[in-house]
RNA sequence: GUGGUUGUAGCUCAGUUGGUUAGAGCGCUGGAUUGUGAUUCCAGAGGUCGCCGGUUCAAACCCGGUCUUCCACCCCA
């Protein structure tokens, strides 16, 4: 049988799991620095515990884990013989694969809100798992990076997230564009449109700004219902790039205002940034929970041009995740880096340090079996030395040896025979450039 | 979930209107070189043409199904 593995999903070799280690160090040294916490949740949650937390699209997108033992004979027959996939599936299904790290934060909070400090920040790295259909940069199982902080709706959160991610953009060395919004100021131009019920309309058709154009904008908001009068007053926002411009356009919605007034603050008290960051009034994001500031990062294809890639971080702030959890009401914000997406940037842009190519600092080979014992020796020693070392386990030819030695990408290797055996000055060989040397060590 | 696309050696890809024995480059193995990799030269190994079925005297090639890849939607990191 021909071995496979699952669509959407990857194995990794070793020298990328050096370079995705390195992203992930990166973050979680800054996720650190900022005062986040590490916790870790089950891959696995209680489907009641996901379902409904994401939209209809969502559920549809939650992989769904089959009951254990003999779960059809607890289905029900009419369901079943029915093909009712909808109606069978929690009779048969009563886990889920998390789907984010946000919805699973909030159930945790809740059932330990006792033993927490709040505020209360957190930081986890792990993977989630999208029923999605594949594409590039877009797989089935990925890794998030998310920071939340929960029990305050202090706006210096917003900027500090907003210099978390900053901060971390500047140290992998890639530009990009910090865009900002706020569902308020959406709701408020919904409100001033004089459809404050459509709000989810009007942004998913204004959120496609960038890619289909103000007429296809305006198509999309005729096909959702939204009508013409209204798809007037909303032209008006689409190439507004200024908070001072839009302040006026909301001046009449009570939402819109505070919108406003918080976007103001977060961009007042944020300070300087290594990357750029941008009001997008255009900004929506799909995620139904987001009820104040909103963020997402894009690489910036002015410093980095042909690169095609969608947002690689993103993030907000919920009022009221955890009530659904029957918790206090817990504000919360956060953001998520899209580490999948990052690393294929950087990879594109080869950003990722050089030490990230190797694992070992020398190879020792060894020309026969008496030295082999001797070489044996010397790595432990090295070891002990605190450097990354191996040894070729035989004594075979020098020129397998090297070879060897070429893929593993090592950067020097010593050379045990005879002489050097006698003299314990040990022939090293520098592999970028090719030079020899005698050293003692 | 909808529509399309891709799959041939370890990798990247050729392969004519369906016609004998399916090729190349790189990689791999061995040798030139029993103390030198990456560079040079020589030789060799390696393929159920994704899988299942169908059409045909004959299928890598045509048809159906399925899996996979990538793309556009939907949505999203």
């Amino acid at each position: 049988m021909k071995p496979s593995i699952p669509k959407g999903t990857r194995d990794f070799l070793p020298g990328e799991v050096r370079r995705r280690n390195y992203l992930f160090d990166v973050i979680r040294k800054h996720f650190h620095r900022y005062g986040y916490q590490p916790i870790e949740t089950p891959v696995m949650e209680n489907l009641s515990t996901l379902t409904g937390k994401y939209g209809e699209e969502g559920d549809r997108l939650l992989f769904k884990v089959l009951n254990n033992g003999d779960f059809l004979s607890k289905a029900d027959a009419q369901n079943l013989a029915d093909k009712d996939s909808n109606a069978v599936l929690p009779q048969i299904s009563k886990r889920g694969l998390r789907y984010d790290l946000t919805v699973p934060f909030a159930r945790y909070v809740v059932m330990h809100q006792n033993d927490l400090a709040f505020p209360f920040k957190r930081y986890a790295i792990a993977p989630v798992w999208r029923a999605d259909r594949p594409q590039k940069g877009r797989y089935n199982e990925f890794y998030q990076c998310d920071a939340d902080v929960v029990g305050s709706d202090s706006l210096l959160y917003e900027a500090e997230l907003t210099q978390l991610l900053d901060a971390v953009f500047a140290e992998l060395g890639l530009k990009a564009v910090i865009r900002l919004n706020n569902r308020k100021i959406l709701a408020g131009l919904a409100e001033i449109a004089g459809h404050a019920d459509r709000m989810m309309d009007i942004t998913i058709a204004i959120d496609k700004l960038d890619k289909v154009g103000e007429a296809g904008v305006e198509k999309e908001l005729l096909e959702r219902g939204v009508d013409a009068a209204a798809v007037d007053v909303i032209k008006q926002f689409l190439g507004v790039t200024s908070l001072d411009r839009v302040a006026p356009l909301l001046a009449d919605s009570e939402i819109g205002r505070q919108g406003i007034a918080e976007l103001q603050t977060v961009f007042d008290t944020v300070g300087p940034l290594t990357n750029r960051l941008e009001f997008d009034v255009t900004l929506a994001r799909g995620l139904n929970y987001y009820t104040g500031c909103i963020y997402e990062v894009a690489v910036d294809t002015d410093a980095h041009p042909n690169i095609k890639m969608g947002s690689i971080a993103g993030g907000g702030r919920y009022a009221d995740l955890t009530g659904i959890f029957g918790g206090r009401d817990l504000p919360g914000v956060g953001i998520s880096f899209g580490a999948e997406r990052v690393y294929d940037v950087l990879e594109e842009l080869a950003l990722f340090p050089e030490d990230t190519s190797h694992d070992l600092d020398y190879l020792i080979v060894c020309l026969d079996d008496e030295t082999l014992l001797h070489g044996f020796q010397l790595l432990g020693k090295l070891r002990s030395a605190g450097h990354h070392v191996d040894l070729y386990p035989t004594a075979a030819k020098l020129g397998k040896m090297m070879k060897y030695a070429d893929q593993r990408n090592v950067p020097k290797v010593i050379i045990i025979g005879s002489r050097e055996a006698q003299s314990g000055r040990y022939t090293v060989k520098d592999m970028g450039s090719g030079e020899q040397e005698e050293v003692e060590f």
